[in-house]
RNA sequence: GGGCGAUUAGCUCAGGGGUAGAGCGCCACGUUGACAUCGUGGAGGUCGGUGGUUCGAAACCACCAUCGCCCACCA
């Protein structure tokens, strides 16, 4: 074995065996384990958050899968429509091409060649990071089979009447020319004005004055709105106003909406450009009209003035036509929320248009009572408050995008414009009974892309067929996924899952924070901050960087700045970590709910760790290389170190498989690395040497031994297998002669069973801690070089002091480096002093101890137990304490203040004597 | 306007009614035959504030402060 752990020399080597081999499967049976991933865009790479989703995901899966039941983890990619299709036209443009060039099946073809070339990325980087997938089931949300699988819910949901095609205002972008959901449109501050218009009465007895934020739209304006209760505005009600510039004649009306300590207390009201006035308009009766086309210009409808204006630009003349009509009252700053979509980033207008939506009602109902019954669980349990308060106020979806990319919408149309919905045209005409003389055309629009997420945990299993995957894996077991989706897919998949597969789609909602970097700052290309996790996988040089950061920006200006921050960051680059580093480091960054900063130090210390496993092996390798195994005797009886490894691995497997349950990896990892660092190769691979380099040892105690430390190392390998499943299978497969162990893998080897604690060897051992420490602490504080032995005096002992030092001499005289342990009745009173209990502990000073700095440091621990004895004197004076705390505990500080009140003496006796040989 | 979360060591974060924990960083000593990506020892915190419950609160409750996120139709 190397001396250095390389894990760039192992990684893709195993992959690609565990792949061949088909480990990753999915088995066979019933109570199956199955994860359905969160299909990531086909076109996109893997970021920081994937690569934290994936190691979730494949910890888990490996960890049912070495418990041995059916398991499946689910892979497959996302069509994305918006983004990919942005993706396409962005490159067409470079080309200088529009997608209308190419018409939309042309377009379509090139979006397939795209995801062709580009699909391979993400399933290249999923391979890097160990994800152990069943890829001969790889899915793609447009493959012809869960395209049927949408069209066949399409219509079913339309026959039952819970799809509806609808003409109402949607949020309209004006970039993409699509509509969106409410999901996509996000809402933030912005500077803007507030204007004041007067609005002159038909009659001519003065004005009124409105506020408005958007003052393009007066044009379609077809009423003013006061509060009816508002007493400056209760003889307008009623009476008419004549709209400047438009000269039409509109009513003033009385509406509750109208909060009268705003602005004016009058509103202007476009009932066709704003959601609140189309409510209104819808109460009152008002006439509709739409102002804009659908990339938000003024329309021909429109004074002539107007037409063929961008929305921003006729909202300057507007505001010059009130001015110069002296109409223009004034005008305020004022901050309001501007609704952009998610995409495009363009403001998204209120549109008048024909749109096809869901009737989420009657879906909503059974999925808010199956989280409510806990036939769903989320983790953590307060995201399904959030869930709650999002499903119990749900407007309708809607579904049809006008995009060319993406599943095209099952309806059909005849010159007449009667609609006919099926899965093809074929059947169309054969159950509607459409002659083929009549011309049919395809509606235009594809399906919001989440129409199709919502499917996923039965889509991919091969609904509607009964199939053995069915069977086995639905409802699947665990969704893994980030709070960002919850309305967009999750809801979604648990309605429509009811809905159509019969059953939630899964039982458990594992909500995961998101990965920030090290600042706080969520990562983003225009930032410059992002990490890519092959980039820690593999490491990157400077310039390669600052090179994959600055290219391809969408405000190239920012260039420098990123190169600037970058450079400081890294100024040597990023050294290569591994896979198991990087996924040893998310999994101790899942903690519940919370945020994830990103730390690069994190990984280097759990590089570290990959190391620190790795010579260990190698010493267990090396070290019992010689022995042979069958030449343990049967009466053998394991000494206490290996009693007390052999305990405290059953701790670790006890804690590791009750984390697994609730999910908390950062827990399990912490119990990993805690007792691979400090418990196996801290004390036990230290008391081994004691054993297998003692040349007087018998063959049978080192044989015994050797057995015992393969064994266990091999057990922890198994146990830290499903969070770094490279370096474990490394090892874990160089064992295997040793063990006479015919495993081919670690990923389908047996997940340890957990025993019985030996708490006799635990309690022996903790003393044994106790006494090297006392030792270790006196040289580490005396600065006695770690190379120099030391001798031992041990006096005030107890006879089970006595036996346990007999029984553990020589790994007592090993492990704290002593020159003689001796027990004596008196020890000399030049001596540094450490007491374990009642048991003391004294290293003679002649030329290894400094009287001076002994004083001060025997001082030190005297204040210190004077403290704590004062504060447990001061529990137990109080009566309150006394009579009402438990039994148990109230022991326990009568106990406690003993043993201090015993330490305290000695320590003075000790001060005293120290000080009587200083004069 | 509603809802959620955070506030613990210099940094990043666990914990949780019974004397404050980890990793990293820091200081000191160290080339002992797995590992300097290491070993041993050490320093470092009135657990955001104020009240309450309790024999006992960093933990539970209330309020406050600061920061963050989500949802919502104020023109």
């Amino acid at each position: 074995m190397q001396k250095t752990f390389e894990p760039q020399a192992i990684e893709q080597a195993h992959y690609e065996r565990w792949e061949q081999a088909g480990y990753f499967a999915a088995g066979e049976g019933q109570d199956g384990f199955c994860i359905v991933i969160p299909p990531p865009n086909v076109t996109g790479t893997l970021h920081m958050g994937h690569a934290f989703q994936d190691t979730i995901m494949d910890t888990l899966t490996r960890y049912h899968r070495m418990r041995g039941v059916p398991t499946l983890w689910q892979p497959g990619t996302d069509h994305a429509g918006i983004a990919t299709q942005m993706v396409v036209e962005r490159q067409l443009n470079a080309e200088g091409q529009t997608r209308h060039d190419l018409g939309r099946d042309g377009f379509v073809d090139r979006v397939w060649q795209w995801k062709e070339t580009s699909g391979g990325k993400i399933s290249g980087q999923m391979r890097r990071l160990g994800a152990s997938v069943d890829w001969s089931r790889d899915r793609f949300t447009m493959d012809e089979g869960l395209s049927e699988v949408v069209r066949d819910v399409f219509v079913q949901l339309y026959d039952e009447g819970l799809i509806y095609r609808g003409k109402r205002l949607v949020n309209w972008d004006p970039v993409l020319r699509t509509a969106l959901s409410d999901l996509e449109v996000l809402s933030d501050d912005e500077a803007g004005h507030l204007w004041h218009f007067r609005y002159p009465l038909t009659d001519g007895r003065g004005h009124l004055t409105v506020a408005t934020t958007r003052p393009e739209t007066m044009l379609g304006d077809t009423a003013v709105a006061v509060h009816p209760n508002d007493e400056r505005y209760q003889h307008l009600i009623g009476k008419t106003i004549e709209l400047p510039i438009v000269g039409r004649e509109i009513p003033i009306i009385a509406d509750d909406y109208v909060d009268p300590e705003f602005g004016t207390g009058c509103v202007k009201i476009t009932p066709a450009h704003d959601f609140n006035d189309y409510e209104i308009g819808q109460r009152h009766n008002l006439e509709m009209i739409n102002v804009l086309t659908d990339d938000a210009r003024i329309n021909d409808e429109m004074p002539t003035a107007y037409r063929g204006l961008d929305r921003f630009d006729a909202r300057k003349r507007v505001v010059q036509a009130f001015e110069d009509l002296g109409l223009l009252e004034h005008i305020d700053d004022h901050t309001l929320k501007v609704p952009r979509g998610d995409r495009s980033g363009s403001v998204v207008e209120p549109y008048l248009t024909d749109q096809w939506y869901v009737r989420v009602g009657p879906l909503a109902k059974p999925a808010i009572e199956a989280v409510e019954d806990g036939r769903i669980r989320f983790v953590p349990e307060n995201w399904s408050k959030t869930y709650f308060n999002w499903m119990n106020s749900l407007e309708d979806w809607c579904i049809s995008r006008q995009l060319w990319w993406g599943h095209r919408i099952p309806a059909w149309y005849d010159d007449a414009g009667n609609i006919f919905v099926g899965k093809d045209e074929d059947e169309v005409r054969r159950k509607h009974g459409v002659e083929a003389s009549v011309a049919l055309r395809q509606d235009d629009d594809v399906l919001d892309t989440w129409f199709s997420s919502a499917l996923w945990p039965f889509s991919t299993l091969g609904w509607p067929e009964k199939t053995p995957a069915m069977a086995s894996f639905y409802p699947t077991s665990v969704l893994v996924t980030g709070f960002d989706i919850i309305f967009f897919w999750v809801a979604r998949m648990v309605m429509m899952g009811m809905k159509f597969a019969g059953d939630v789609p899964f039982r458990e909602v594992y909500i995961h924070g998101l990965i920030r970097d090290q600042d706080g700052q969520k990562m983003s290309k225009s930032k410059g901050n992002v990490l890519d996790p092959i980039d820690l996988i593999d490491g990157i040089d400077l310039e390669s960087l600052v090179a994959k950061r600055t290219t391809g920006l969408m405000q190239p200006h920012l260039a420098p700045k990123i190169e600037k921050a970058t450079r400081r960051q890294f100024p040597d680059g990023i050294p290569e970590f591994g896979t198991d580093a990087l996924r040893f480091t998310f999994a101790s960054l899942a903690t519940t709910g919370r945020d994830i900063r990103f730390d690069l130090g994190r990984i280097e210390g759990y590089r570290n760790f990959c190391n620190k496993l790795w010579n260990a092996s190698r010493f267990t390798l090396q070290a019992t290389q010689e022995i042979d195994l069958d030449t343990v005797p049967e009466s053998y009886e394991p000494s206490l170190p290996e009693r007390w490894i052999r305990s405290r691995l059953n701790a670790l497997v006890d804690e590791v498989d009750r984390q697994f349950a609730r999910y908390r990896l950062d827990l399990a990892a912490q119990a990993m690395y805690e007792f691979t660092w400090h418990e196996f190769c801290d004390w036990f691979v230290e008391l081994a040497k004691s054993t297998l380099y003692d040349d007087d040892a018998a063959a049978g105690d080192k044989a015994g031994m050797a057995k015992t430390l393969l064994d266990v190392l091999d057990t922890l390998l198994r146990v830290l297998h499903p969070l770094m499943p490279f370096i474990t299978e490394e090892i874990g497969l160089q064992l295997n002669d040793r063990l006479q162990l015919e495993r081919e893998s670690l990923c389908t080897a047996d997940w340890p069973k957990s025993c019985a604690r030996d708490t006799g060897a635990e309690s022996d051992m903790t003393w044994l801690q106790g006494v090297v420490g006392g030792i270790r602490q006196i040289r580490g504080e005396m600065d006695i070089a770690p190379g120099r032995a030391v001798p031992v005096l041990l006096s005030d002992y107890s006879a089970e002091d006595k036996t346990r030092v007999e029984a553990a001499r020589s790994l007592l005289m090993r492990l704290a480096n002593l020159q003689s342990l001796e027990f004596v009745d008196t020890t000399p009173t030049a001596c540094a002093v450490a007491l374990h209990s009642n048991l003391r502990i004294s290293v003679p000073m002649a030329g290894l101890i400094d009287i001076a700095k002994e004083q001060e440091r025997l001082q030190k621990q005297r204040d210190k137990t004077a403290q704590d004895l004062a504060k447990t004197e001061g529990k137990l004076n109080n009566k309150n304490f006394v009579d009402r705390a438990p039994e148990a505990v109230v022991a326990q500080e009568r106990r406690r203040a003993d043993e201090h009140r015993s330490t305290l003496a000695r320590l003075d006796e000790q001060l005293q004597e120290l000080a009587s040989l200083k004069d």
